[in-house]
DNA sequence: CGGTGCCATACTGTTATTCG
DNA sequence: CGAATAACAGTATGGCACCG
Protein backbone atom coordinates (compact mmCIF):
# COMPACT_ATOMS: atom_id res chain seq x y z
CA UNK A 1 0.00 0.00 0.00
CA UNK A 2 2.71 2.64 1.34
CA UNK A 3 5.94 3.07 1.04
CA UNK A 4 7.88 4.83 3.62
CA UNK A 5 11.12 6.36 3.03
CA UNK A 6 13.75 7.62 5.36
CA UNK A 7 12.97 11.59 5.76
CA UNK A 8 14.72 12.84 9.10
CA UNK A 9 14.80 12.03 12.38
CA UNK A 10 12.04 13.07 13.68
CA UNK A 11 9.92 12.36 10.71
CA UNK A 12 9.01 9.69 7.96
CA UNK A 13 8.19 10.62 4.50
CA UNK A 14 5.50 8.30 3.31
CA UNK A 15 4.28 7.69 -0.56
CA UNK A 16 0.45 6.68 0.05
CA UNK A 17 -1.55 5.87 -2.98
CA UNK A 18 -5.04 8.04 -2.98
CA UNK A 19 -8.17 5.68 -2.68
CA UNK A 20 -10.04 7.55 -4.92
CA UNK A 21 -7.78 9.20 -7.84
CA UNK A 22 -5.19 7.10 -7.61
CA UNK A 23 -2.49 9.50 -7.38
CA UNK A 24 0.12 9.23 -5.05
CA UNK A 25 0.51 11.43 -2.08
CA UNK A 26 3.80 12.47 -0.40
CA UNK A 27 3.11 12.27 3.37
CA UNK A 28 5.28 13.57 5.91
CA UNK A 29 4.57 11.96 8.95
CA UNK A 30 6.12 11.84 12.45
CA UNK A 31 7.51 9.25 13.48
CA UNK A 32 5.51 8.99 17.01
CA UNK A 33 2.66 8.59 14.58
CA UNK A 34 4.37 5.92 12.46
CA UNK A 35 2.20 3.35 13.98
CA UNK A 36 -0.90 5.47 14.54
CA UNK A 37 -4.19 5.38 12.43
CA UNK A 38 -4.16 8.99 10.88
CA UNK A 39 -6.56 10.27 8.62
CA UNK A 40 -5.45 11.68 5.13
CA UNK A 41 -7.26 14.06 3.06
CA UNK A 42 -6.04 13.94 -0.60
CA UNK A 43 -5.04 17.32 -2.12
CA UNK A 44 -6.34 16.67 -5.43
CA UNK A 45 -9.71 14.93 -4.79
CA UNK A 46 -9.93 16.28 -1.24
CA UNK A 47 -11.30 12.79 -0.42
CA UNK A 48 -10.29 11.91 2.71
CA UNK A 49 -9.62 7.99 3.93
CA UNK A 50 -7.78 6.55 6.91
CA UNK A 51 -4.27 4.75 6.62
CA UNK A 52 -2.95 2.42 9.09
CA UNK A 53 0.80 3.74 9.34
CA UNK A 54 1.48 0.54 11.02
CA UNK A 55 -0.20 -1.93 8.36
CA UNK A 56 1.26 0.40 5.83
CA UNK A 57 4.98 0.33 6.87
CA UNK A 58 4.83 -3.32 6.97
CA UNK A 59 3.33 -3.73 3.60
CA UNK A 60 6.51 -2.02 2.19
CA UNK A 61 8.46 -4.93 2.14
CA UNK A 62 11.91 -4.52 0.93
CA UNK A 63 10.93 -6.46 -2.20
CA UNK A 64 8.57 -4.32 -2.88
CA UNK A 65 11.10 -1.19 -2.55
CA UNK A 66 13.08 -2.06 -5.78
CA UNK A 67 9.84 -1.22 -7.71
CA UNK A 68 8.69 1.07 -6.35
CA UNK A 69 12.65 3.17 -6.35
CA UNK A 70 12.30 4.82 -9.65
CA UNK A 71 8.81 5.81 -9.40
CA UNK A 72 9.72 7.39 -5.97
CA UNK A 73 12.90 9.51 -7.61
CA UNK A 74 10.51 11.06 -9.93
CA UNK A 75 7.74 12.06 -7.03
CA UNK A 76 10.71 13.17 -5.13
CA UNK A 77 11.67 15.60 -7.77
CA UNK A 78 8.79 16.75 -8.91
CA UNK A 79 7.84 20.32 -7.82
CA UNK A 80 4.23 20.77 -8.31
CA UNK A 81 1.59 23.13 -6.86
CA UNK A 82 1.14 22.03 -3.05
CA UNK A 83 -1.51 20.46 -1.92
CA UNK A 84 -2.48 20.54 1.85
CA UNK A 85 -2.76 16.87 3.64
CA UNK A 86 -4.42 16.98 7.42
CA UNK A 87 -4.55 14.82 10.16
CA UNK A 88 -7.81 15.26 11.76
CA UNK A 89 -9.20 12.87 13.20
CA UNK A 90 -5.98 11.61 14.41
CA UNK A 91 -5.44 11.87 18.49
CA UNK A 92 -1.67 12.98 18.21
CA UNK A 93 -1.50 14.87 15.34
CA UNK A 94 -4.90 16.53 14.95
CA UNK A 95 -3.86 19.78 14.10
CA UNK A 96 -0.70 19.83 11.66
CA UNK A 97 -1.04 20.09 8.02
CA UNK A 98 1.50 17.96 6.22
CA UNK A 99 2.92 19.29 2.35
CA UNK A 100 1.96 16.51 0.45
CA UNK A 101 3.05 16.40 -3.64
CA UNK A 102 0.67 14.48 -5.87
CA UNK A 103 2.95 11.88 -7.73
CA UNK A 104 2.19 13.00 -11.16
CA UNK A 105 5.47 12.33 -13.19
CA UNK A 106 5.41 15.09 -15.24
CA UNK A 107 8.85 16.42 -16.32
CA UNK A 108 9.51 19.12 -14.31
CA UNK A 109 11.60 21.01 -16.64
CA UNK A 110 8.70 21.04 -19.45
CA UNK A 111 6.31 21.79 -16.43
CA UNK A 112 8.67 24.73 -15.90
CA UNK A 113 8.03 26.01 -19.28
CA UNK A 114 4.46 24.92 -20.03
CA UNK A 115 2.47 25.30 -16.84
CA UNK A 116 3.60 29.24 -16.36
CA UNK A 117 0.36 31.07 -15.36
CA UNK A 118 -0.43 33.55 -17.30
CA UNK A 119 -0.17 36.23 -14.66
CA UNK A 120 0.42 35.11 -11.34
CA UNK A 121 2.95 32.04 -10.82
CA UNK A 122 2.04 29.25 -7.88
CA UNK A 123 5.40 28.23 -5.99
CA UNK A 124 6.19 25.72 -3.77
CA UNK A 125 6.77 26.78 -0.61
CA UNK A 126 10.41 26.75 -0.08
CA UNK A 127 12.24 25.66 3.26
CA UNK A 128 12.57 29.55 4.22
CA UNK A 129 8.55 30.08 3.68
CA UNK A 130 7.57 26.16 6.38
CA UNK A 131 10.15 27.42 8.71
CA UNK A 132 8.20 31.02 8.64
CA UNK A 133 5.30 29.55 8.87
CA UNK A 134 5.90 27.27 11.92
CA UNK A 135 8.42 29.51 13.92
CA UNK A 136 5.53 32.17 13.96
CA UNK A 137 3.07 29.22 15.46
CA UNK A 138 6.03 28.63 17.80
CA UNK A 139 6.71 32.22 19.07
CA UNK A 140 2.74 33.16 19.85
CA UNK A 141 2.81 29.97 21.56
CA UNK A 142 4.88 31.08 23.48
CA UNK A 143 4.53 34.27 23.91
CA UNK A 144 0.87 34.91 23.18
CA UNK A 145 1.13 38.78 23.72
CA UNK A 146 3.84 38.78 21.72
CA UNK A 147 2.74 41.19 17.92
CA UNK A 148 2.72 39.87 14.70
CA UNK A 149 5.22 41.94 13.19
CA UNK A 150 7.72 41.24 16.14
CA UNK A 151 6.88 37.11 16.28
CA UNK A 152 7.68 37.53 12.61
CA UNK A 153 10.36 39.43 12.88
CA UNK A 154 12.20 37.04 15.58
CA UNK A 155 11.25 34.34 13.38
CA UNK A 156 13.29 35.72 10.13
CA UNK A 157 16.34 36.28 12.73
CA UNK A 158 16.00 33.07 14.11
CA UNK A 159 16.60 31.97 10.13
CA UNK A 160 19.05 34.31 9.74
CA UNK A 161 21.18 33.41 13.03
CA UNK A 162 20.98 29.41 12.64
CA UNK A 163 21.27 28.27 8.99
CA UNK A 164 22.91 25.44 10.06
CA UNK A 165 19.42 24.08 11.05
CA UNK A 166 17.29 24.94 7.74
CA UNK A 167 15.21 22.04 7.75
CA UNK A 168 18.66 20.23 7.17
CA UNK A 169 19.00 21.11 3.82
CA UNK A 170 22.62 21.48 3.19
CA UNK A 171 23.36 20.84 5.99
CA UNK A 172 27.12 19.90 5.75
CA UNK A 173 28.20 22.75 3.60
CA UNK A 174 27.02 25.67 5.20
CA UNK A 175 27.38 24.21 8.72
CA UNK A 176 30.77 23.67 8.42
CA UNK A 177 31.31 27.61 6.56
CA UNK A 178 29.25 29.41 9.12
CA UNK A 179 29.80 27.20 12.36
CA UNK A 180 32.46 29.75 13.60
CA UNK A 181 29.76 32.48 12.53
CA UNK A 182 26.74 30.96 14.85
CA UNK A 183 28.82 30.54 17.67
CA UNK A 184 28.06 34.65 18.32
CA UNK A 185 24.18 33.90 18.01
CA UNK A 186 24.60 31.26 20.80
CA UNK A 187 22.21 33.80 22.79
CA UNK A 188 19.17 33.21 19.98
CA UNK A 189 19.69 29.23 21.04
CA UNK A 190 16.06 27.43 20.15
CA UNK A 191 14.97 25.36 21.85
CA UNK A 192 15.50 22.38 19.59
CA UNK A 193 12.59 20.22 21.08
CA UNK A 194 10.30 22.96 19.96
CA UNK A 195 11.80 23.77 16.40
CA UNK A 196 9.46 23.11 13.73
CA UNK A 197 9.16 19.48 12.25
CA UNK A 198 12.30 19.42 9.77
CA UNK A 199 10.55 18.55 6.30
CA UNK A 200 13.48 17.26 4.01
CA UNK A 201 11.67 18.53 1.04
CA UNK A 202 13.70 17.09 -2.06
CA UNK A 203 12.46 19.76 -4.79
C1' DC B 1 -21.26 47.56 9.96
C1' DG B 2 -19.60 43.58 7.53
C1' DG B 3 -16.91 41.88 3.79
C1' DT B 4 -12.99 42.35 0.87
C1' DG B 5 -8.50 43.54 -0.49
C1' DC B 6 -4.05 45.49 0.14
C1' DC B 7 0.10 46.44 2.88
C1' DA B 8 3.45 45.73 6.21
C1' DT B 9 7.13 42.70 8.21
C1' DA B 10 12.33 39.46 6.78
C1' DC B 11 14.18 36.57 3.93
C1' DT B 12 14.86 33.04 0.30
C1' DG B 13 14.19 30.71 -4.02
C1' DT B 14 12.76 30.94 -8.66
C1' DT B 15 12.32 33.06 -12.96
C1' DA B 16 13.16 36.59 -16.34
C1' DT B 17 16.03 39.90 -18.26
C1' DT B 18 20.31 42.07 -19.41
C1' DC B 19 25.04 42.25 -20.56
C1' DG B 20 29.75 40.83 -21.72
C1' DC C 1 26.10 31.01 -23.61
C1' DG C 2 27.00 31.94 -18.92
C1' DA C 3 27.08 35.23 -15.22
C1' DA C 4 24.98 38.98 -12.90
C1' DT C 5 21.06 41.45 -11.63
C1' DA C 6 16.10 42.49 -10.91
C1' DA C 7 11.60 41.29 -9.95
C1' DC C 8 8.33 38.55 -7.95
C1' DA C 9 6.07 34.98 -5.08
C1' DG C 10 5.75 32.64 -0.87
C1' DT C 11 5.18 32.15 4.43
C1' DA C 12 0.98 34.46 8.67
C1' DT C 13 -1.83 37.88 10.17
C1' DG C 14 -3.08 42.41 12.14
C1' DG C 15 -4.46 46.83 10.63
C1' DC C 16 -6.34 49.94 7.59
C1' DA C 17 -9.05 51.71 3.63
C1' DC C 18 -12.80 51.18 0.76
C1' DC C 19 -17.33 49.79 -0.81
C1' DG C 20 -22.06 48.20 -0.58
Amino acid sequence: MATCIDSTNSEQLCYIPCNFCNIVLAVSVPCSNLFDIVTVRCGHCTNMWTVNMAAAFQSSSSSSWQSHTHHLHQVANYTPPEYKIDFGSSSKCNSRNMAVRPSLTNNPREERIVNRPPEKRQRVPSAYNQFIKEEIQRIKANNPDITHREAFSTAAKNWAHFPHIHFGLTLETKNQAKLGASENAEKHIIHRAAMPKIKNFTF
